[in-house]
DNA sequence: GGAAACCATCGCTTTTCACGATTATATTAT
DNA sequence: ATAATATAATCGTGAAAAGCGATGGTTTCC
């Protein structure tokens, strides 16, 4: 297996001319340079410089050319590795984020517009799904509109209260009792994530409510109350506000929809996660 | 400086999952590709695997994934070199063969003929130059029309003789004294190389024809005795034989015109160089 | 013929490499 | 809980490689 070290000094022999004046430019003593080179000329099976003797440079043999051409390439790309780790942990690369509507609208911006600020070279791949189960697999970080489980270390960036979101007159303004929900109709998203805790807590409550509709799309829900439909018992920041809605808190209040950031546990980050994780502590911080 | 040796043992972890078994596919023990990995983080200034401890795989970390990207280059480039030198030793290559005229129609086609058949992938580069000083500097072998100088090496490959051309009755069938070109009008080449030498000899021996066209071309000028302008002295393999020339010795002989193949003294040959000096060599033989 | 500019080689020291044994750690089975 | 198991890290040792300085041998130039 060759050593990238000594093509090197194949190359600086080739550039420089001399064995000697190569050994100055590099470093090392003339003597090393010869035992380099001869190195090389047994692994490649025959010499690689001719040496005329006397005061006249050597010059390369038709074999050392094409070695030390497949050698200069070799450097090349080395170089290209060491510039490529350093551009990485100057905080380069590539960050790959979960995240969902929520997130994207209210916690994506600032955090991206940090990072980016940070980190102009930066890659940021974003990954929308709706899912039950945060899978991490080849994630760097995740939004998530709950703890999480498994292996996974988590911060807690965001507490969004639930309300009430009915039609101008439908309810008297101000808070509304949880129980004036029982039987009541309403529009919602399907039952998973927040969606299913909110209607666990409702039916420990025994409070049912009469479900006349469900899409994932936010804005189609308030375009169901406002056509009449029903009610919504949605998180405040999923709701765009308008005229002709009205918010009502709920008594007793349900329990926060609370949105987390998750990364697996013990896994090693790029500088660029580290920091992004860093940043989502700090929005959290001024969020709660 | 990275070693290939160790990206090398990082591509065998990534490949199977632990160091013991890295270890194992390498021919090393686990605790020098544990030194290894070792040397490369230090190098690359960072993990490059999470030990998750236990019998779980190590994961490559982010930085483990830039490294082992780049590793992955450079091995496959390194690959390629010492293929490239197998293939090279085996004969593969390139040559640059300069040459000329009659040196190309009767020399060369058998050299090629079977220097190809030898190395089918070999690259072979003719270089065609009407020079009087046999340059040697980028060139592997040379033909010329002389023994050359400097430090060179030769081998005598062909002597032609030289002899008289001229429209059938213009001389007695038979030999033709040199003393009868006195005063003769000729066609002929340029006075370099061969021709310079021939005149030369009719100058010692004092005789003095009377040049009355000159050109490079062997054809222009055996057109030109076909035209009447005057006899021609040239090498029997320059001539194309034809029933309107006819072809007399000349009494006495001139000296031969002899092509040497010619290579610069004291270095390294490729295969295929030397081959094709080996097959000169016995074409020569095969032609005295 | 001597000086100068080369490269090769030798003996020695330092560094690196590899190994085996041991230790530490985390999972899995009991 | 505890033992068994599978893993990586570390330590000490011996071997190999790298590097250095000195020396010797060539060739060219003056």
């Amino acid at each position: 297996m060759y050593a990238l070290r000594q093509l090197a000094t194949l190359a600086a022999v080739a550039d420089h001319g001399t064995f000697g004046r190569a050994a100055v430019a590099l470093g090392y003593t003339q003597s090393s340079v010869s035992q380099q080179i001869a190195v090389l000329e047994k692994e490649a099976g025959g010499p690689l410089f001719d040496r005329p003797g006397g005061p006249r440079p050597v010059r390369l043999t038709p074999l050392g050319a094409v070695v030390l051409e497949h050698g200069r390439e070799l450097l090349a790309r080395a170089q290209a590795m060491t510039d490529a780790v350093d551009r990485f942990r100057a905080g380069d690369g590539r960050i790959d984020i979960g995240t969902f509507q929520t997130a994207t609208n209210v916690l994506l911006p600032p955090l991206i517009r940090e990072l980016r600020d940070a980190h102009p070279g930066c890659d940021i791949r974003l990954f929308e799904e709706e899912t039950d189960v945060p899978d991490l697999g080849e994630i760097d970080l995740m939004f998530f509109d709950g703890p999480g489980d498994g292996d996974v270390e988590r911060l807690k960036v965001l507490a969004d209260p639930h309300v009430l979101v009915a039609r101008p007159g439908d309810f008297a303004p101000g808070p509304v009792e949880l129980k004036e929900l029982d039987g009541h109709p309403l529009v919602a998203h399907p039952a998973i994530c927040d969606q299913a805790r909110v209607e666990a807590t409702l039916d420990a409550a025994g409070i049912a409510p009469r479900f006349v509709f469900r899409t994932v799309g936010n804005e189609a829900l308030l375009a169901m109350v406002r056509a009449g439909l029903g009610a919504a018992v949605m998180p405040r920041l999923s709701v765009t506000d308008d005229q002709q809605l009205s918010l009502h808190p709920l008594d007793p209040q349900l329990p926060d929809r609370e949105i987390y950031l998750l990364w697996q546990a013990g896994r090693t980050h790029s500088p660029l996660v580290a920091h992004a994780i860093e940043i989502a502590r700090k929005l959290a911080a001024g969020l709660t």
